[in-house]
DNA sequence: TTGACAAGCGTATAAAATACACATATAATG
DNA sequence: CATTATATGTGTATTTTATACGCTTGTCAA
């Protein structure tokens, strides 16, 4: 029994979350550069080790908080990640979370405990990253694409409203894909995801877009 | 640091798998019934903790064997379940996978160290389960359903191919909904998940299935 | 007013899903 | 050996959904 246990002491918990924003057509996720050992100097996505007394969703929430001051991020769990040998010092596995926000919301890049700075990388300009955060990241982003269609992911991306063209081109930028203005309205508005509100975009030189918001609730649909 | 490092010490892993098969049309899920504490007495899913030498679907697929004796099963994780008390003794988090499996190539329900019994369960008539199997249970299921389109998930319960009016039942039975035959046939076929074999069964009465066998390789479909 | 521009709205065509009729292969029957 | 019963396999018409693309509308600037 002794020697059995020992097969699994010394376990750990990490959550991860890779957090994605759009900015002039381009998707970027946010990393932040370690500070101490392992992989001291490295670019890592944000997360860290999951205290006892809280659930996984939470964990993720408090160390993306901790390190970049975000809050109020809706976060998806996707998948976990348990290479025997992605942690040299221990242990540990990695319980993978995504996001998507407005950059402008994230006023602070702290600098903290564990970390020199933090900052947004284009996804086809990213450093090698510490852990297997690469690994974590293609799957992240595979993902994403897959679930933003028929969820309200992007809905932390847009707290305000969003119009039509807006929308879009996050869609574009995201899925790396041309759309028809008008059957990319059509479908949208067929998802059932957003709803108009009476409001419009003050703009300049051509016809203001409406504002539509993200509804609450998110309805699966079954296919087949 | 001391104070910060009790925070996240005494974790621990599971690897938990939902193994479903179908019988006569029915959706059935193994249970097997714990000897020790906790849970003493209990029906849980197959699963227990993870080694530090392995992997995790290995460590799944380990114990599945260890506790079932089956070897060769397709699992695929869903969702890993974090809920701080969710074990009694420490702080336990458990990866959840799901695999469907031939009932009759289970040949030994074997008593082990920490089981006494293992046995299949109509998944609309499972008792009460120890941990919070039944909410990885539900999940799960709900899993399987999402993803039996689209996927060879289906593929060790037929090791030696299977016809279209048997792998209709299985649709029937894990989807819970009838189709129409012909129309099945035709989504099937264009779902490019089975090739035919130019064999057929060896039937009485009526006009003999043709025999169709899953593909190896799994390929992702795009929706939008 | 008019032109430029991009948003919004509508319609024709193509593709996919669904409904349902017909033909075929086996075993049992007279 | 044709006939019938049964369940499989094949084909076609209809409906729904996706795609392609024309036209209209609201704002600013000239």
């Amino acid at each position: 029994m002794d020697v059995k246990n020992k097969r699994y002491k010394g376990q750990g918990i990490h959550v991860i979350t890779a957090i994605f924003t759009v900015e002039q057509g381009i998707t970027k996720v946010l990393l932040i550069k370690r500070k101490n050992e392992p992989f001291l100097g490295d670019w890592v996505l944000t997360g860290g080790a999951l205290y006892n007394d809280e659930d996984l969703e939470d964990g993720a929430r408090r160390e993306i908080f901790d390190k970049t001051g975000i809050t109020d991020i809706d976060i998806t769990q996707f998948k976990t990640f348990g290479r025997v040998d992605r942690s040299p010092v221990m242990r540990m596995i990695a319980v993978g979370f995504f996001g998507v926000i407005d950059s402008k919301r994230v006023k602070v890049l702290r600098e903290t405990e564990s970390t020199t700075n933090a900052d947004w990388f284009p996804i086809d300009k990213i450093p090698p990253l510490g852990y297997d955060h690469e690994e974590i990241l293609t799957e992240a982003l595979k993902e994403l694409q897959k679930r933003i269609v028929n969820s309200n992911i992007l809905k932390s991306l847009f707290p305000d409203g969003v119009t039509m063209p807006e929308l879009q081109k996050v869609y574009e930028a995201i899925l790396n894909k041309k759309f028809d203005r008008r059957n990319f309205r059509k479908k949208m508005l067929s998802l059932n995801l957003i709803e108009d509100t009476n409001k419009s975009e003050q703009f300049e030189g051509n016809r203001p877009a409406k504002i539509y918001k993200f509804k609450k609730k998110i309805e699966d649909k079954n296919i087949f």
